[in-house]
DNA sequence: GACAAAGGATTACAAGTGTAGTCTAATGAG
DNA sequence: CTCATTAGACTACACTTGTAATCCTTTGTC
């Protein structure tokens, strides 16, 4: 087999890499040229710094890539949902013990949630009392 | 003055830092021994690397200390919310870009909270949607 | 077919981190 | 007063990350 793809990240990304994983999800398979041409302007690496971050995420098992002419198609090999969630959970633990809800108000005040989506997040916190008031052996 | 406290940690805590910090913020003002003893079980460092450590956080800003007797006493100078709150944004500004309630509801699953802080998250998603409402010159 | 361009592989190198060990000075035990 | 203990200071060392440069190979151009 020519490309070896285990789907399952083994660390977390770096910011860099996050940076660069960022254009995949957003625009698909794309050649190292590519990405590079692709990153936001605040972004400013020489094309090599985007090639070192390529191999680090295929050695990582973000990326995936398929040979195509004389170049690498690269492709994400993990959903961002998935390296987000990675990522928020790292963050949890990290600060795991200290209350916890000022610190969700203010990841609540900076994120950008459109009414839908503050609607939804109600409906997970009312789902969560039912569940707290009917908790009495779990953990 | 012989203890130089800028109250400005310089930069984000790394995660053996984080658990060295714990320990300050849940018992207060700890000399090294009782850092080292306090340390919860799962975390077996050697008592050097938990004084290494200290003098990071020291150099970072996130300690203070005053000499008492032969040793320091160590103390936090820096809230445990603060450094949360700033561990927060960060994540935020690398997953920035992906669906983020799913994050953040991800996030309220993880979360141990009493009905009392649900309570004031729903006043925050309320807060927040008054706002975005009225929301169109802000940032 | 010879050479330059382009791409991937390998190497570089400083700062930060995890995880300690060694060196030196002060202090308590006899 | 002398010596072992202890505390803090300095040193160590491999791995990660940011940020590239150099080397080697393939391929398109004359």
């Amino acid at each position: 087999m020519a490309k070896p793809s285990r789907n399952k990240p083994d660390r977390a990304l770096s910011g860099a890499e996050w940076e660069v994983m960022k254009v995949f999800w957003d625009q698909g398979p794309l050649a190292a040229r590519d990405v590079y041409a692709a990153l936001p302007k605040n972004v400013k690496w020489a094309y090599k710094t985007v090639k070192t971050l390529l191999s680090r995420l295929v050695a990582k098992g973000a990326l995936d890539y398929e040979q195509v002419g004389n170049s690498y198609l690269y492709r994400a090999a993990v959903a961002r949902e998935q390296m987000a969630r990675h990522e928020v959970r790292g963050v949890f633990q990290r600060v795991m013990g200290a209350a916890l809800s000022p610190v969700l108000a203010n990841f609540i005040e900076e994120a950008d949630l459109t009414d839908e989506e503050i609607r939804q997040l109600k409906q997970v916190l009312d789902d969560k009392r039912r569940n707290s008031a009917a908790k009495k052996k779990k953990r």
